[in-house]
DNA sequence: CCCTGCCCTGGACGGATGTCAAGATTTTCC
DNA sequence: GGAAAATCTTGACATCCGTCCAGGGCAGGG
């Protein structure tokens, strides 16, 4: 007999579904918390109101769990970056715009960004994660690329940089600033800030 | 008794300090291989001659064992990035020389760049890692600044960047370049080299 | 009413892990 | 050469891990 967390639901898939989506949602709670190394199955089925044994109806093994995880984490990551280009009327105001972007959502959620980095990490390790760190990342990068254009067409210039460099080039500030502002820097938002809104016309020279 | 590894030796202290070395060398390796999750003591023992209970001779625990690698880790990366900054006679030529440098130390031990990513998000679970990751990434920037002031000299202007930032902005296009090359991308050190060379004169307007 | 799936619990398993201690082996020193 | 100290091995310990499984409620339908 194959496990119930391998095989196609019959009926009631909307159920199955939605429990799934639960218990990845206490899960990445735990994991925002210890990180990928010290998060075992049980201490997730702790987060929550259900026992360890259930986690394997839901999912197949832990790998297929922390899969799962790190797309749940990519749906809301998307939705939320979604946004963050506001309408700004000229170039300078969208520089700032998005420093503070950028900077709110370190702050939101400074956790989640802890285990983006680190799932990401592990990826370089876990070959089973490669593929999914990968999308999320191509988002990551279309969200940049999406303020780079923006503030092409409020410039009307072009800008000399690839979409991935563009990226690269903002996820290591804000990857600092991360690293700060967990080691308890104060001042690594407004760094961020700074930095952000320094960076972008530099990307059309 | 306390145990050998928490009180100071009377004679011989270089030849535990040698074979401390040995170790944690022996633990780097290991740790590179597979990464902080998946690396225990005696998968660590079984790539010396040594059995696992040495370990715990030498060092007290896995954290200072683990803490002790990173120090030996930043070490070997300081001496190797001294001579980074090749002699240049025109900017153009630095940021070239930047460029390839960056892409050859990547080239030369990506293992060992993907284990200073994941002991640095490490650090943001184990507090017992910040001290040396800052550090470690103190001495990186360091060395990015280098590299932005030799290129001042050349130019005769003056960065309009702080050091931080600069430092931020080379790694996460290294960061990029790595999770590139370890995904298999044999286009990446190109464009690690071709980022790097275009991001320098940025750091001027 | 019982029967058949579904959902969930709780315990058990084999194995791995960090740590420790007791003893064997080697080195050092008088 | 022999005592003492340093070094190293071996085995054991408690604990934790991922996984699996036997079974208990609990629903709905015959």
């Amino acid at each position: 007999m194959a496990s119930p967390a391998t095989v196609g639901r019959r009926s009631g898939v909307d159920k199955f579904e939605e429990r799934r989506r639960e218990l990845a949602d206490a899960a990445l709670l735990t994991l925002a918390d210890l990180g990928y190394a010290r998060t075992s199955l049980r201490t997730i089925a702790d987060n929550t109101e259900f026992s360890h044994g259930l986690l394997h109806y839901y999912f197949a093994d832990k790998t297929e769990l922390i899969t799962y995880c790190v797309r749940r984490y990519k749906d809301a990551c998307m939705q939320r970056y979604e946004g963050l280009v506001a309408v700004a009327a000229t170039p300078a105001e969208l520089a700032v715009a998005c420093g503070e972007g950028l900077a709110a959502t370190l702050a939101d959620a400074p956790l989640m960004h802890r285990l983006w980095y680190d799932l990401r990490s592990q990826s370089l390790y876990e070959e089973a994660f490669r593929k999914d760190v990968a999308e999320i990342d191509g988002g990551l990068q279309d969200m940049i690329w999406r303020l780079v254009s923006a503030y092409a067409e409020l410039t009307g210039a072009e800008p000399t940089t690839s979409p991935s460099a563009a990226y690269a080039l903002f996820d290591g500030l804000f990857q600092q600033a991360l690293l700060r502002y967990i080691g308890g820097a104060d001042t690594a938002l407004d760094e961020l800030k700074d930095n952000c809104a320094a960076l972008l016309p530099r990307l059309f020279v």
